[in-house]
DNA sequence: GTGGTCTAGACCACG
DNA sequence: GTGGTCTAGACCACC
């Protein structure tokens, strides 16, 4: 079952958010290729937002390459194209520097982040990996 | 030497990126407590935006109590306050899981993703650890 | 024999591709007047789409007097209708123009897109013409 | 200067003609690397329809790379990045495909065709090039 | 001032 | 029923 943790009070706008949702359930494998989405207007109503708003978020995944939309049938997941080792770093790179900049600005030495992340990613992922 | 990197066009307000430039060129040691950081004119005129800008970011440090204004001698850098373990998962937190459905979503396991961060560790804080 | 290329991933609607898609079988000879299409139903099987969807571009053809349908027997070529010069720059202006701006944009000058045109024009009709 | 020519009744949806006129305006050299669009406001009173619509076009065009935004500042025109040969064809065959089977079928023979698109080629560019 | 996000609600095109 | 387009209008973030 998909579910989405919108929070509207987050800094991060809201379609941001269902983007972010929907990359999580296709990687943590609760969303798999050719699986239908829930409607735009039924989403909407789940979370409580407009309908342009789930829309946006998922014209963006459409052009992600993530999901595609076929009218009159509905939204669906598309089979992964692995990305390229530069792909993957340049994408991760911005945010990997930001997080490790955080982390000393607060005190965290190296070994303490890397510890704070393992467990993360436990929490995250559970005992499924 | 302090220098800025600043990218107009990266999706992330300039005035934030000068806000993380300060906080990754403190804890990278190249700013110390009681340094003097340049004027507003002078950073404004060196990265090329406006000083309005550049303003706003010293306040949003001023506020986070990085740094302290003395009125007509400038804006200096202030001795660090050890942030609780709580502020610290607060801040933190969203960033690494942000982070790690980024890295899952691009097809890095959870191992491959710690790697990653070590090496971009070393990589901004060479040997100086 | 009678084909049809959809691919439902094209931006272009499925009814408007199978259109095109006899226009072009028609007008490249595959398609002779008073020739029986297959049944709105073989199609569909055949391309995998809604049998509503092959009806509504059927119906269009009709509409175009290009195809008529006769009860219980099917849907016949019609013989052509030739069209007048204010209809034909009418229904090409906009498609020329278009491609004229768009093959500008990627750089192409006026005589290098009558040659591309002028290759896939023999390579769509071959040496029927 | 710039104009915008949209019909609002045209079948293609409004945001789309804004989007090939401001191409067209740029392959014309009209609009050069550097400069500043009207703002979404302006450009919106201008040719009389929401500002999101104009808002949704420049967005497409921010997304192709042909414009960037700077927050606060306003729209520019960036640089052309060359596009390859197959991206040229890739992009350009199926109008041209279409193109061809929309004229046969209405009777031109291949050099009528290709005489009609040089008319409008020296309509649309006149004696600029 | 600029562009960006979001809402509410209408209407259309598609399958 | 589905998604796509467009409007009107509010509010926010940025420079």
């Amino acid at each position: 079952m998909l579910s989405f943790e919108i929070h509207s009070q987050d800094g991060q706008p809201i379609y941001l958010q269902i983007v972010n949702s929907v990359k999580k359930s296709i990687s943590a494998g609760e969303l798999v290729a050719g699986q239908k989405l829930p409607s735009v207007r039924e989403i909407a109503r789940e979370i409580k937002v407009n309908p342009n708003t789930v829309h946006k978020a998922i014209n963006l995944l459409v052009e992600e390459r993530l999901l595609t939309t076929k009218r009159g049938l509905g939204c669906f997941v598309r089979k992964r194209r692995p990305s390229s080792i530069t792909e993957r770093l340049q994408a991760l790179e911005p945010l990997i520097d930001h997080l490790i900049v955080e982390a000393a600005h607060h005190g965290l030495n190296d070994l303490e982040l890397l510890k704070l992340i393992g467990s993360r990613q436990k929490r995250i992922y559970g005992l499924k990996r």
